[in-house]
DNA sequence: AGCACGCCGACT
DNA sequence: GTCGGCGTGCTC
């Protein structure tokens, strides 16, 4: 039997698969999806076995053996596989970047060089060709270090080279000269980063009776063993080792002798690390659906019954119910026999929503989320590879998880921009469970109070496109229980500071949470911005401190006092004068959270804040910490960037806060409205949501803008309508598709040249596509864009310009935006180009990086 | 990605 | 005349 293997080796060349022989004897282990260790050249490599067949095309004498199987079950399944060859087509990666995102990091491999003696025959052949050559045989008359490292090598088999020079730290030349002469050979292996972590399992190997009739055999002075065996004889089930001695007070000595006896049968078996061990969650049951929930459950429903593939977009406002409609859906697929997927955003994978999973399913549930430590990551995803649940929710990448039964996959917030993966393989999670899905015969819910444009376009018809591809809409525009939405006044600062306050805050918000305090209330604020101050500029002369490293100016972090790089975490002391005239005039502009926690500290003596950002939320716990302690009262303001806004729910929370509404509105970014829009409809749900009602203050200097206002009207058509018409004038998703296209080098003339060589060869490729089509496409690009005729196929390509943040780390960035719809095949023509171009501009410090479907335009 | 093979400059 | 630069090509 042959196996085709993808080698872990992220390069244009070996980007196929390898053939290889599976030994005889390990037939059985291997599948498509086996993780296997093979010889690759010179060295050993980590590879997915992609498809087994019986004949292959190379001559046989040529083929090297797979040399191990790394996992007794493979970690992927054909399905998946056939998914990471879709991901390097659509995504344009390495087909091994697609794979390797699909295991735990920890099963990324670890490849670890070893020394042994050289076989005596290989030495002796070496030696005679070398006594032949010109008899240097003196060389082999060993010396007594050389003894002492043989005799080393010798007793432990195998050394690293690290043990090596641990124990002879003086070795290293001799070490070296010894491989030449081939006393030593090198070995490579590939290892596993992790270990499951196992314990001893006893159970009863013998009948109850059988246990119970021993147990009287025994001599009268084995009162323990005794004891031991007729607790066996009611106890069947297996039991660790440590807590049985525990439990019975009985010692290991104890058990090995009815082991010996064949009574007991003491097994090795894995052990899970549990990050929820000891957790009580409280069991729940299916809550009466209201019937907005039951009208869209029922869709849902009906798919899941007939075992078909559809996607549905779940509309439903803040605080309608619609984590009910997701647990449910669950449960009849799980009645079924199949398996789901909960997708749900990295800071909204709260220890609430957890327990409202675990509470309905139990231990059915796995919890993948970035918080966990490598090896409970691992033992999580153990649990499905084993199928030990049918349940998984976790952040974007639990969209892989190795099922074989998938019946529904749910997203949560779908409109969120953290499923999509900013490094390669830049895949979108959503498209990617639409995808699996597909196979399966599945259904995906997609749910947001805030869709994102692409969705809702997609599931209101409004491309044109006919039934193919198309969700369908669930909507539910009324909260739980009758509860209104938050009232939300909107805050015109420009009127504040003509009034004479130049406070961060308005005269609204700081009573509001006056009252708040009074009445014992909490509130929640959002400032999209962490850190003290967002830029420091000398008055004198204009200066802006900068990293040195990226073209970005620093922020100043009050604690530490510095100024840091958001972008490559570069940082600096602050300057006591400028840098560029040694004026003292330096201040600090723009507001971050921590200045707003100095603020309300000083207006509210005694206030108690809790802040929430990336920078006290990064210890291991910290997230849940802060959280609990809101919820436990011990705060009365929460403060943070967007991992406020997201998922909260706690009862007496009636205040929301936004400081500034206008931060994100303003960044090049042609999603900058919808996700202003998104960000103020989430954190205006936070407030209200139970029997106390929620009053919501937004302050900006753009009240006027549609984003803002739509938003405080609660009005998602409303906003549609017009960002809709917006995108369709500019030429934007959803109604045309982006890919961007990123070159980065350390100097900028040969970038220059590369991006234009880049840029004229993709059209190139594009004219010869489109002369094969005939005649009807517009060449040009914004004024023609509804012109399109024939089947109505579009390509442009506008750059190459200077990224927005022109240089990162050191390296200069230089990008092409390419902008099309209808039938073109981009990512086959950007392979094209990528492929012709590393073959005249070869380069190896040039990087070109793809991104189908950006999120963010950098 | 590594690693070997192969063809042109500054040194014993 | 050699050591060594990294351009080019290969890995089942």
């Amino acid at each position: 039997m042959y196996a085709q293997v993808v080698v872990d080796v992220p390069s244009k060349q070996t980007n196929r698969p390898f053939d290889y022989v599976v030994p005889e004897e390990l037939r059985t282990w291997i599948g498509v999806g086996s993780r296997v260790g093979v010889p690759f050249g010179p060295r050993t490599l980590q590879g997915f076995v992609v498809a087994l067949s019986e004949r292959t095309d190379m001559a046989s004498g040529k083929l090297k053996k797979i040399e191990q199987v790394l996992d007794l079950v493979p970690p992927l399944n054909p399905e998946l596989v056939q998914l990471a060859r879709w991901m390097s087509r659509t995504y344009i990666c390495h087909e091994i970047t697609a794979l390797q995102a699909m295991i735990p990091g920890a099963l990324k491999a670890k490849y670890e060089k070893r020394i042994e003696l050289a076989d005596d025959a290989e030495l002796k052949a070496r030696k005679r060709a070398d006594a032949q050559d010109g008899g240097q045989a003196l060389l082999f008359a060993a010396s007594p270090e050389e003894e002492a490292i043989s005799a080393f090598v010798r007793q432990k088999g195998q050394v690293t080279t690290e043990a090596m020079l641990a124990r002879f730290p003086e070795a290293g030349p001799l070490l070296k000269r010894m491989l030449e002469q081939g006393t030593f050979v090198e070995v490579q292996t590939v290892r596993d980063r992790m270990n499951a972590k196992t314990a001893l399992f006893v159970a009863p190997a013998a009948s109850p009776e059988e246990l119970t009739a021993h147990s009287m055999k025994l001599p009268a002075n084995a009162k323990r063993q005794k004891e031991l065996l007729l607790w066996f004889a009611e106890n069947l089930e297996p039991l660790p080792l440590a807590e049985l001695t525990d439990k019975l007070d009985v010692g290991a000595g104890t058990v090995k002798a009815l082991a010996d006896k064949g009574l007991l049968s003491v097994t090795e078996r894995e052990l899970f690390r549990d990050p929820y061990a000891g957790r009580e969650f409280r069991r729940t049951t299916p809550l009466a659906l209201t019937p907005e929930q039951r009208q869209a459950l029922e869709p849902v429903a009906d798919t899941l019954e007939r075992r078909e593939h559809g996607v549905f977009l779940l509309h439903g406002v803040t605080g309608s119910g619609k984590t009910e409609v997701y647990l449910q859906a669950i449960q009849q697929c799980l009645d079924q026999g199949r398996e789901a997927i909960v997708l749900v955003p990295e800071i909204s994978l709260t220890p609430q929503m957890v327990e409202r999973f675990k509470g309905r399913f139990g231990s059915a549930v796995a919890v993948m989320h970035s918080r966990l430590s490598q090896g409970e990551r691992y033992d999580e995803w153990r649990k499905i590879v084993l199928k030990r649940v049918s349940v998984v929710i976790g952040a974007r990448s639990a969209v892989f998880a190795p099922f074989d039964r998938i019946g529904l996959i749910i997203i949560d917030e779908e409109h969120e921009s953290s499923y999509k993966q900013e490094e390669s393989p830049k895949y979108h999670a959503r498209d990617v469970a639409v995808e699996r899905a597909a196979y399966h015969g599945a259904a995906v819910v997609l749910g947001s109070a805030t869709p994102s444009l692409e969705s809702y376009a997609k599931a209101s018809g409004r491309l044109g496109s006919g039934a193919a591809g198309r969700y369908r809409l669930l909507t539910m525009a009324e909260r739980v229980e009758g509860r209104p939405l938050p009232a939300v006044n909107v805050v015109d600062l420009r009127e504040e500071l003509k009034a004479g306050n130049r406070s961060m805050f308005s005269r609204g918000l700081y009573e509001a949470l006056g009252q708040r305090l009074e009445r014992q209330e909490q509130s929640v604020l959002l400032l999209n911005r962490r850190g003290y101050s967002t830029f420091v500029m000398c008055r004198s002369c204009g200066f802006v401190v900068q990293c040195p490293h990226c073209d970005i100016s620093l922020t100043y972090h009050q604690v530490s006092r510095t100024m840091r790089c958001h972008y490559c975490g570069f940082s600096q002391p602050e300057p006591a004068t400028c840098p560029s005239c040694e004026s003292e005039h330096i201040r600090y502009f723009g507001t971050g959270t921590q200045r707003v926690e100095e603020e309300l500290a000083k207006l509210f003596p005694g206030i108690r804040v809790i802040r929430m950002d990336v920078d006290t939320t990064s210890e291991k716990g910290a997230h849940e910490r802060l959280l609990n302690r809101f919820r436990d009262r011990q705060a009365d303001v929460l403060l943070g960037t967007q991992m406020v806004a997201k998922g909260l729910d706690f009862p007496d929370v009636t205040l929301v806060g936004v400081i500034a509404a206008d931060t994100v509105l303003h960044l090049p970014d042609f999603r900058a409205a919808e996700k202003t829009f998104q960000l103020l409809t989430q954190v205006a749900g936070r407030a209200g949501r139970h029997r106390l009602p929620g009053e919501v203050f937004i302050q900006t200097y753009t009240p006027d803008h549609y984003s803002i206002v739509t938003a405080s009207a609660h009005d998602f058509g409303a906003f549609l309508e017009q960002e809709l018409d917006i995108r369709r004038q500019r030429g934007y998703p959803p109604y045309y598709e982006l890919v961007l296209v990123t070159l980065s080098h350390e100097q900028v003339p040969l970038l220059v040249r590369a991006g234009e060589a880049f840029a004229s060869r993709l059209k190139q490729c594009w004219e010869h596509e489109r002369r094969g089509r005939g005649p009807g496409y517009p060449a040009d690009s914004l004024g023609h864009l509804n012109d399109a005729r024939g089947d109505g196929a579009y390509f442009e390509v506008y750059g190459p310009v200077a990224s927005p943040i022109p240089r990162i780390k050191d390296r200069y960035r230089f990008q092409c935006m390419i902008k099309y719809r209808g039938n073109v095949d981009v990512a086959g023509m950007l392979a094209e180009t990528a492929a012709a171009f590393d073959d005249t501009v070869r380069n190896d410090k040039l990087t070109i990086s793809m991104d189908v479907n950006p999120q963010v335009l950098m």
